[in-house]
DNA sequence: GTCCCGACTTGAGATGACCTAA
DNA sequence: TTAGGTCATCTCAAGTCGGGAC
């Protein structure tokens, strides 16, 4: 089977399911591609946005198009017996990608230059882009042009892929559908095919110039009216545009959608229906002045917030479970790696397995819940440890300052030192990051130092990178000796402060140690990167323990900022860093009840989800046609959580990186699209979500919920919300009104967990091999990973290691060659000779067996890894999947639970393989 | 209703222990 | 024995969400 067929055959495995599964869930996702972005959040954020566009895809573009064309994979035997192949083709692809990549990068070199003058001229933040309109109008412009180019690229390199799902998409958009819109969408469909070119120039009019609606005959008319002045309005009265208030009409018989109709129409509830951010303003600013959208509220919100230099709290088993504990730790690495052989146990590992052994196993789960909102009645620990005192560097390791050695003062050295080691870091090319670093520097500096050292460029760090590069190196390479006895040194420490007491029983504390000073590395552009960390004292920390507790001594000659008895909360103690005042807690590791019960409770509340997901659905369906914007926008968000496992998406503070959610989107941050590459009405998301990491996702979604986003988008710019009248809050309260405990994010853990038991049940052969099996649930987590877009960068060397790989496997097909030869010579000899001639036969036969084995397990490892190389798995298996079921998936297929789950994953989820059996179903 | 903040979960990257092949 | 590679673990940034003050 070829490439094209075999992503073929995975493609129809997918869709193979009923109504809406996870498989259409999948196929929402899988029909664009998202790609690791590290962005750049400078002066000009826009600008930056669109640079960051490009970056991305000159340095991070990878092949994640292609793992997603795979990872569905239906019939794993026949990608197995063909992985050889389709690497060859895969590598070839690569290949095409490497020179577009190099095309990319060149562009991107010129494109940033070109832009790199004008950003210099742009300070201005979103709230500078309302104002100035002209400016807007360049920047979009600009904007475009590079939008332009990048979608271009994008498509070059992505098509394919894309194209693959592009079926998919609709039948799942299909699927996706309650009966009644089924019914009404193959009578539409009906008219479409016979017009279908004339529907489309219809939807454009409707929007355009308020005619009639020709979506659905039930859907209440819309009237959207300019019934307030937006702030952007109101600010620029130079702008043409002007922000509307989409307040509805009562229903009438033919449903429509009126656009910027002059006619002010009274509503009933018209103060419902209007963006928050207006209504807010209503208060502040005018009372008169009725609607303004959430934008303006934020505006003010942030005018109102006096900020004194940095103030941004941001917001801020079974019986076999003794048996799956036995294996230690790290012997499972390789075991993962699809090895089946029975590994023989070390000394050491003997040694690790009594220690697990000797592990307290507290079956919480089996006792009854305290449900008074306490977390303890009886806490008590050793307090955290603190980062070790700073040691001065050599004498003769010299920092120099214009070409002068200078004798630093211990904190400035101190911090200096912080720089040094970043110096081969990214980080030290970025201007935000040098300018905070310098900035903070100079604050530790002495008198006479902060009048010596005045420009960062004039400083020499180089021998002090040395030394550090040479330290590590140090470390790597000591001795046995001193690393067992650096060993045994961190293991008394674990042991006498990485435990803490708790109603009766030992629990294991997750990260006792206090951060360490260092300079802040703040993800994508955040503004504050490269700003001083500073040391945290005793005289920082709050101690949490219980009343009866011991409670711990605070480090000789330090006393403690408070020691307090609070038992609704799990943390121990806590202190507030300084860089962006963000309250940090030592809190308990994953394995402990608290953190258990939680996570089996998410879990929960995840199926509850399931057994009302329908309900919510025809719901949020229904609501696209309400007569109110808010609950339009509502519905149209909640679609896109569902369906896309977005994240919630608060509002962030200017200071923080820019990063959206749903519910955060700006205009800029969608683009629409009445038909594109054969599909109808595709939305495409091109943002930056958590951890500046891009979203880009192609979707087709249904009609009326293209026809809401053009009325969300409309007479709005591209800085302005997507979503004015909804927030996290107002969502998550209607969620909660549907269901008790219903937030944004049970979504995300819902259809991860569905989407993982439907995999499974699809790609699972119960004939198969235990290495087999093991791709198969691996090709499942990677739906989930997929779905919830979590990428990783390639790791290094990971071509050069699949080119390793490939080698072998061409040396043992040689071989394998060779050993059939043999095994015919044998067979020959074997049939007219003796017993011992027979007994060589015999055995030849085997050896080829096992070298057929060999070379499936290569290949099987071949496109393993090769799958794996942007996706992180890791993610979506410890936070998102019900591991009830890979439990369950263990004990019905005789896979053993180490396979799937490392030790301390196991630890993690020991209630999970405690309680679940073969037949759990999510 | 808004804003702010505390408490917690989620997430990618860095680090280093350990395994395997040479 | 060692170099190289992999993966578990650690680290800490960045989210979500609820609640209280105003």
């Amino acid at each position: 089977m070829d490439v094209e067929n075999s992503d073929n055959a995975e493609n129809s495995a997918l869709n193979g399911s009923g109504s809406r599964d996870s498989s259409e869930q999948l196929n929402g996702l899988t029909n664009g591609y998202t790609e690791k972005h590290k962005s750049h959040k400078s002066d000009h954020k826009d600008k930056h946005r669109d640079k960051d566009r490009d970056k991305h895809k000159s340095k991070d573009h990878k092949s994640i198009s292609k793992d997603k064309d795979r990872y569905s994979s239906g019939k794993d035997k026949e990608r197995h017996s063909s992985s050889h192949k389709s690497s060859r083709s895969d590598k070839d692809r690569d290949k095409e990608k490497d020179r577009d990549k190099h095309k990319d990068k060149e562009k991107h070199r010129e494109e940033k230059k070109s832009s790199s003058s004008k950003d210099k001229d742009h300070k201005s933040s979103r709230d500078k882009d309302h104002k100035s309109s002209s400016k807007d109008k360049e920047r979009d412009k600009d904007k475009e042009e590079r939008k332009e180019k990048d979608k271009d690229k994008y498509k070059d390199k992505h098509n394919s892929s894309r194209d693959k799902y592009r079926d998919k998409e609709k039948d799942r958009d299909k699927r996706h559908s309650s009966g009644k819109d089924k019914e009404k969408k193959e009578k539409r469909s009906e008219k479409e095919n016979s017009g279908y070119k004339k529907e489309k120039v219809e939807v454009k009019s409707e929007v355009d110039s308020a005619k009639e609606d020709s979506l659905d005959e039930d859907e209440p008319k819309l009237v959207i009216k300019e019934e307030f002045q937006s702030q952007s309005e109101n600010e620029q009265n130079a702008s043409t545009a002007s922000s509307c208030d989409y307040s509805m009409s009562q229903f009438k018989d033919e449903p429509k959608f009126e656009e910027n109709s002059c006619e002010e129409e009274p509503e009933e509830n018209s103060d419902e229906d209007i963006p928050l951010a207006s209504r807010a303003k209503r208060k502040i600013v005018d009372d008169e002045d009725d609607d303004v959208p959430l934008s303006a509220r934020k505006k003010i919100k942030k005018e109102k917030k006096v900020k004194p230099e940095k103030k941004s709290k941001k917001r801020q088993l079974s019986d076999d479970e003794d048996d799956y504990d036995e294996k230690p730790i790290k012997k499972e690495k390789k075991k993962k790696k699809v090895k089946e052989e029975p590994v023989v146990e070390s000394p050491k590992k003997g040694r690790k397995k009594k220690e697990e052994e000797q592990q307290e196993v507290w079956k919480w789960w089996e006792e009854e819940k305290k449900d008074d909102g306490t977390k303890w009645t009886f806490l008590e620990h050793k307090g955290p440890v603190f980062a070790p005192a700073y040691e001065r560097i050599p004498d003769n390791v010299k920092f120099y300052y214009n070409g002068n050695h200078m004798r630093l003062s211990d904190q400035a050295e101190e911090v200096a030192g912080f720089y040094a080691k970043m110096l081969d870091h990214d980080y030290t090319t970025k201007k935000i990051f040098n300018d905070n670093f310098f900035k903070d520097w100079r604050k530790v500096m002495t008198d006479k130092e902060q009048g010596i050292i005045t420009d960062l460029k004039k400083c020499n760090f180089k021998q002090m990178h040395t030394y550090f590069m040479d330290q590590a190196e140090k470390n790597r390479n000591r001795t046995k000796e001193e690393k067992q006895a650096l060993k045994e040194k961190n293991e008394a420490i674990v042991k006498e402060y990485g435990f803490c007491k708790i109603d009766g029983h030992t629990e294991k504390i997750g990260n006792f140690k206090i951060e360490p000073p260092g300079l802040f590395r703040g993800r994508g552009e955040h503004p504050k990167m490269g700003k001083l960390k500073r040391r945290v004292v005793a005289e920082d920390i709050i101690i949490n323990c219980s009343k009866d507790a011991k409670v711990p001594d605070a480090p000789k000659g330090h006393q403690w900022k408070e020691v307090r008895h609070d038992p609704s909360v799990t943390w121990l103690a806590s202190w507030t860093e300084n860089v962006q005042n963000q309250v940090k807690y030592v809190m308990l590791n994953p394995s402990s009840k608290l953190k258990g019960e939680k996570d089996w409770q998410k879990y929960e509340t995840a199926r509850r989800l399931h057994k009302s997901i329908d309900k919510i659905r025809t719901e949020y369906r229904d609501d696209w046609k309400s007569k109110e914007m808010r609950i339009r926008q509502r519905a149209v968000a909640l679609y896109f959580i569902d369906k896309l496992a977005l994240r919630a998406g608060n509002e962030k503070d200017e200071d923080q990186a820019d990063t959206v959610g749903c519910c955060s989107l700006r205009v800029e941050h969608i683009e629409l699209f009445e038909e594109k590459d054969d599909k109808e009405y595709v939305v495409v998301f091109d943002f930056l979500g958590k951890d500046s990491i891009r979203y880009y996702n192609e979707v087709s979604v249904e009609k009326r919920v293209f026809k809401n986003l053009q009325l969300f988008m409309e007479n709005k710019k591209g800085g302005d919300d997507l979503f004015d009248r909804l927030n996290t809050s107002i969502l998550n309260k209607h969620l909660n009104e549907l269901m008790e405990g219903l937030t944004a994010k049970v979504f995300r853990t819902y259809n991860a967990s569905f989407t993982l038991q439907q995999q499974l049940d699809q790609l699972t052969n119960a004939e198969d091999s235990i290495s087999e099996k093991i791709l198969s649930y691996n090709r499942a987590n990677r739906a989930v990973a997929i779905l919830c877009n979590h990428q990783r960068a390639v790791p290094k060397g990971h071509q050069k290691s699949m080119e390793k790989l490939k080698e072998k496997i061409d040396a043992k097909k040689d071989a394998l060659k060779d050993a059939e030869r043999q095994v015919k010579d044998a067979q020959r000899d074997a049939k007219h000779g003796s017993v011992k001639e027979k007994t060589v036969y015999e055995k030849k036969k085997k050896m080829l067996q096992r070298m057929k084995e060999q070379l499936a397990k290569l290949e099987i490892q071949e496109t393993d890894r090769d799958e794996n190389k942007t996706i992180a798995l890791g993610t979506s298996k410890l936070n998102y999947l019900d591991p009830r079921i890979s439990v369950a998936w263990c004990k019905k297929y005789d896979v053993p639970i180490e396979k799937i789950y490392n030790k301390t994953q196991r630890d993690k989820f020991r209630w999970a393989i405690d309680m679940a059996g073969p037949d759990y179903r999510f």
